[in-house]
RNA sequence: GCGCGUGUAGCUCAGCUGGAUAGAGCGUCGGCCUCCGGAGCCGAAGGCCACAGGUUCGAAUCCUGUCACGCGCGCCA
């Protein structure tokens, strides 16, 4: 939906008094309609700017105007008052309208209405690299291609939300040599939880061997040397063997695969992330380089220097994509190729996402010029989402440094800090599950909440602290402005005021209702809500999660001045104004769920 | 060197399809629980929107250039 019924409403009013010379739809003209600076000044404003030419007048002149033709044709329901300042027609609107246009359906539990899309949508994210510990860094891109999933579904497209996991290559060697060479027997008994993390651990340890050697055998140390080589030779015969699929180092492989597998399995289930599809780049290893061969012997890759690849001069900078080393072997690009295939021709999919890191830029306008060489004709809707990378205030974060903060550690300590802190205090009142999962929720919130809602050309410099503080702009602000309205609607319940079921589907109920609302906070929390639609509809356009997050924020803003402001209680309340402010808060409270739904977060009852 | 990105309040960031006196959170200072949740609300102080040109009735926003920082740049992923 790109814009609300509301303004929709309020500019099929504008249209009706607007001279014939102007050609604007109802549509466009809603387009246009916007905020105003001061509530003073009205609700919605209209910009004149656009009429100037035809009308070849100044735009306070057309817009003092539509005032007095708008005045004239009276009250047309909708819209209550125009008054002209400077070049923008200042609109009241009628909350009664107003309310049944935006209220009446959101409090009945019925999100902005999208149409439905045709397009066939993959989204590829979170591939994470077995062998190897998930971190706060891997967060940013789960809940970033989760929610994008999500949006998209919102906006009526039929998404596969697809896993690419990084299951071969050079780090899984690095891993199986120390696992099978330097360990001893009792080193090799993996620990009974986080077997993966610990795999995670061998990679490293393995890693900085090799890198400390390195350093040494730089200086001149011949011993040094020596174990490097040793070692170097040793994880090339792993690959080797790996990818001549003998037996007994597939063994090892599949065992120690599986309790990353397991781990990541553990993670997706706690971050309520599911993927409809998941990919191994063992599955699209041997494709590809089949396909750089066919596309070598059709002339559209050529050698160089002994390797293979094409030259795609619109990258200036760097024009050759290799796609087979001179040993033979594949690389990430080649994988890339056949997975890209598979995609296509597994899926039937139209459009296909990438939420991969900015550094990687270059390397997908290769894949996709390449893509589109080889003749694929979706190449021209494949695209890559970057977003900036999450470093530690000491700095990037490096696994092989042991500068990284595991997720596991970012979890237990959210977790822990909400139960100590906040609901620690409900102990014996709450049964104790609802406890755990409200601290799972919250926790759940403020993590993807602050991974989603900074843009993603922002780099994040996490600090756990400031992550554990969690007022002011936070996912949990927004989940507390939806458990302070549920708890409003159960109060209001046990004195007996519920929202009529029927009151949404009689006309007259619902405006009378609606035009009970005279308060300042009344009216700026409809008008708010009415942007739920709108936003959610630019968030997925967009591909912007971020862009969503700024107008929750702006919600929860409104729905906590209104719950603060003594003039708007509900429980005091009677008759329409009962009705009509009860139909506010149900309506809020959905909004907000739903809204925080397409980010992938709950909001629980109570918190 | 080339490419991509960033530069807005003390700090972290919105705003960037051009439009009304540039907004928010944190921090600082000051208020608000005899009535719906203080994970909240209200107010104050705080800004040559990196810099210089240009386009325009109008520029934080578009164009050009400069500076600073980050990332990427053939046999890693």
């Amino acid at each position: 939906m790109e814009t609300s019924p509301l303004a929709l409403a309020v500019a099929s009013t504008i249209v009706g008094v607007l001279p014939k010379d102007v050609a604007l739809s109802v549509e466009e003209v809603a387009g246009l309609l916007g905020p105003t600076p001061k509530p003073e000044l009205g609700d919605l404003a209209f910009p004149c700017f656009r009429l100037a030419k035809a009308l070849r007048k100044g735009p306070p002149q057309i817009a003092q105007q539509l005032a007095a033709q708008l005045a004239e044709a009276g009250g047309s329901g909708v819209v209550t008052e125009a008054i002209a300042a400077g070049p923008y027609l200042n609109l009241r609107v009628e909350l009664g309208h107003a309310a049944a246009l935006v209220a009446g359906p959101l409090a009945e539990g019925q999100p902005p209405p999208a149409d439905a899309q045709s397009q066939r949508v993959m989204v590829e994210y979170s591939q994470p690299n077995t062998h190897k510990a998930f971190h706060v860094g891997h967060m940013r891109n789960l809940c970033l291609g989760d929610a994008i999933v999500r949006l998209l579904r919102a906006d009526g497209y039929p998404v596969v939300a697809a896993n690419y996991l990084g299951d071969v290559g050079a780090h899984i060697a690095k891993c199986l040599w120390w696992y099978l060479d330097v360990l001893d027997d009792a080193g090799r008994q993996p620990p009974d939880e986080a077997r993966g993390e610990w795999l995670g651990e061998l990679y490293s340890a393995a890693s900085n061997q090799l890198d400390e050697w390195k350093d040494a055998a730089d200086g001149g140390d011949e011993e040094a040397r020596a174990r490097l080589e040793a070692a170097r030779a040793r994880t090339t015969e792993i690959l080797q063997k790996l990818e001549a699929r003998d037996p007994e180092l597939t063994e090892v492989w599949q065992r120690t695969r599986q309790w990353s597998l397991e781990e990541f399995d553990e993670i997706y289930r706690w971050c309520g992330v599911e993927f409809d599809r998941v990919f191994y780049e063992s599955e699209v290893d041997e494709p590809g380089l089949a396909i750089v061969q066919e596309f070598l012997d059709r002339g559209v890759f050529v050698q160089s220097e002994g390797a293979v690849g094409i030259f795609n001069e619109e990258v200036k900078h760097m024009p050759f994509f290799m796609l087979r080393k001179r040993d033979g072997t594949g690389l990430y690009a080649t994988k890339d190729l056949a997975l890209a295939r598979l995609k296509f021709e597994e899926h039937e999919i139209d459009r296909s996402i990438y939420v991969v890191d900015t550094r990687q830029s270059d390397h997908f306008r290769h894949v996709f010029l390449t893509l589109a060489k080889m003749g694929f004709p979706q190449a021209g809707q494949c695209e890559h989402v970057p977003y900036e990378m999450v470093e530690l205030p000491s700095g990037p974060m490096a696994t092989r440094k042991g500068n990284v903060i595991l997720f596991r550690t970012l979890r237990e300590r959210m977790t822990s800090h909400l139960i100590d802190s906040y609901l620690a205090k409900y102990r014996g009142q709450w049964p104790d599950e609802e406890i755990e999962r409200t601290a799972h929720q919250v926790a759940l919130g403020a993590i993807k909440f602050g991974m989603l809602a900074r843009d993603v050309n922002q780099k994040i410099v996490f600090d756990m602290e400031a992550w554990l503080a969690l007022e002011g702009d936070t996912g949990p602000y927004l989940q507390y402005g939806a458990a302070r309205y549920a708890s409003i609607l159960r109060k209001a319940e046990a004195a007996d005021k519920v929202l009529d079921p029927a009151l949404p589907h009689d006309a007259a109920r619902l405006h009378a209702a609606g035009a009970a609302l005279t308060q300042l906070e009344e009216r700026q929390l409809v008008l708010e809500l009415a942007q739920l639609g709108p936003q959610v509809h630019r968030a997925a356009q967009d591909l912007r999660p971020s862009v969503l997050c700024t107008y929750l924020l702006g919600l929860a803003k409104a729905m906590n001045r209104f719950a603060n402001a003594k003039h708007c209680h509900v429980l005091s309340s009677e008759g329409a104004l009962l009705d009509g402010r009860l139909l506010l808060v149900q309506a809020a409270l959905e909004g907000m769920r739903w809204g925080l739904g397409r980010l992938g977060i709950e909001a629980p009852a109570r918190m």
